[in-house]
DNA sequence: CATGAATGAGGCTTCATTCAT
DNA sequence: GATGAATGAAGCCTCATTCAT
């Protein structure tokens, strides 16, 4: 009698060690021996798991946002305060730590990848259509509240998204003028100026 | 009598086959056949010209940040007033027709890379460095003559590069929330509270 | 209490689907797993009742010629007359409806493997003995009678039993012009000489 | 400056290997490796010069079939009176000789793939129109020359196909009722009876 | 009895790289 | 200078077989 959550820890282990991997190496460098090394498992298991390489791929991406969401949720409802929110929002997505870092990595490759793979791209809607609504909500929040300077909240959330999509890209490509302490210095001073 | 230029026009030759590959199937599916096919010769002439695969990639990464910057100078220099000069930046850098879409996805994929390649390093140091110096000058230019909000222009500079950076992303893998127009608008929007 | 026969007709289910495997798709890309979903269980129990893939096969081919004689005997028997008797030796032979047509495909199967196969020479020497046997004595019969005429019978068996292969294989691998109807034509031609 | 006849010297090479192959061991386990060995190349060549193993095994049966007309036309061109040109045509086919095995083993093996494959189809039905209409055209001038017995000539020849078909398969197959000289005295025999 | 998860050996195929011409 | 034939290392994937349950 096989437990059914034989195969669901089988299938996390295997597209843990995948974005592992591809953190790592990257998407063009990754082969499936490296994830079943990782994984503690053979090849043979990973195919038996997995169809093809793109789908582990796949998988593997959407496994990685759905962690950074789990990640995150907790660390954003913490905070009462809209300004609070927002910069515990801007703070858990600065690429520091093993497992951030990781996540954003691993992102970056999916980036490459989207234009070529529809289903990718619906990812990607998916993950940034959620950031907007969710920042846009909290902006609008401070805004009735009077904490925050009026102006178009979608606008405001998509400059902000950008920004730290742009300037983590930077950090994370190891620039020396765009180290971690700037990126958190330019938002921050982003989201004061939002303030006045 | 050998023309020494030919060996600079056939370089050049290979080099942009090899972005246009970069762009549209990526540096993952690129093959040194698909270059060589695409320049009109052998791939045996691809390695005469260049010693592997990996040193084609660097020097068409380099090729295309050289042709990137030739296309954006007239533009550029083409405006006194800080503020048109501001605006011809970023519309210059929105990934619109074959040319400018085709530099940026090339761009994107040194992104992934870049992290592991410190050659790569350099020159997205080197780009970026340029970028913000110039941005920065030019805002802090509009500010001098009173055309610009104070504070500081490099933070702007970074915010703004920041910005193009993360949003030309989402345009560019296809975002239908994040159009052509809407980053264009959300740029602009930026810009418009900068002269505030 | 378990019947002993529900491994009988186990092992005949998976025969039957090995059987409707070969003759689909070859001996060739036949396998385990085809066999097994064809029949209903698993690879795993298909491994409890056949060592390994080859006891399969054979068996299969082994299955498949006891079916052919039992699904004969009948419509063969039911005939007095030698010259109506080989008619309906000849006719059962034609490869016309399912199952017939499968029980020949697996049976070209058998003639790829068999000279690398003393197993299966000896399964062919016996199928092959039988009939020519069984021909050969009916034809003698007519001799008797005086409805057939003189010759050596066992040769004029042969000929007939080579024929039939010969034009089968024809018919099988779909030629356009060795149809069914023409190897009917030519097998009851050779039989209509026969009696003259 | 690559000889042009390099590329036929070299498939001709490969093809002969894999032809080779597959009647020692048959399509079913046949390795593209092996096919590189015998033809003492590496695999890598091979796939040089074909796409993939389904278009060397398909180049290999008309190889086959090319190089069994050649071998057979002066044999059978060598002889004037139809009844020692049918004679001729049927000891040709005798499965004696490396050579001739071989091909037949090639030839069985092709049987067996070419009812899921059209391409085999057709070069089945080349093959055999062609030895029809030969076989058919003797027996015409034999029996206007009054040497052979009257009838339909393209029956007979058809009686004659398959019964070498069938017969060839037995002999190939390794049954010990019917050997090559079982089967040299049954082809003959029916060659002399046609001649009554 | 039966299952199906797991394995790993092995095959096809790709492709950067070399080298004789 | 340039070519393209040839190579072989390496990767994806298949699948017979095993074994714990």
């Amino acid at each position: 009698m096989p437990r059914p959550s034989v195969e669901l820890e089988r299938r996390e282990q295997i597209l843990r060690a995948a974005c592992g991997v591809i953190a790592e190496v990257g998407l063009r460098s990754m082969r499936i021996a490296d994830v079943a090394k990782r994984a503690g498992t053979s090849s043979g298991t990973v195919h038996y798991y997995f169809a093809s390489k793109r789908e582990v791929v796949h998988a593997a991406f959407e496994y990685n946002f759905q962690r950074s969401i789990d990640r995150r949720r907790p660390i954003f409802e913490g905070e009462d305060d809209p300004r609070a929110r927002l910069l515990a929002f801007v703070r858990s997505y600065l690429p520091v730590g093993e497992e951030t870092v990781r996540a954003w990595r691993v992102w970056m490759e999916l980036w490459s990848e989207a234009f070529r793979e529809p289903e990718l791209q619906d990812l990607n809607e998916r993950v940034y259509g959620e950031w907007r609504r969710i920042v846009a909500a909290v902006i609008r929040d401070g805004q009735t509240l009077g904490l925050l300077r009026e102006g178009d909240a979608v606008e405001y959330a998509n400059r902000l998204i950008g920004m730290i999509d742009g300037l983590a890209i930077q950090v994370l490509v190891g620039s020396r003028s765009m180290t971690l302490e700037r990126m958190s210095a330019v938002c921050e001073g982003f989201l004061l100026e939002l303030q006045k």
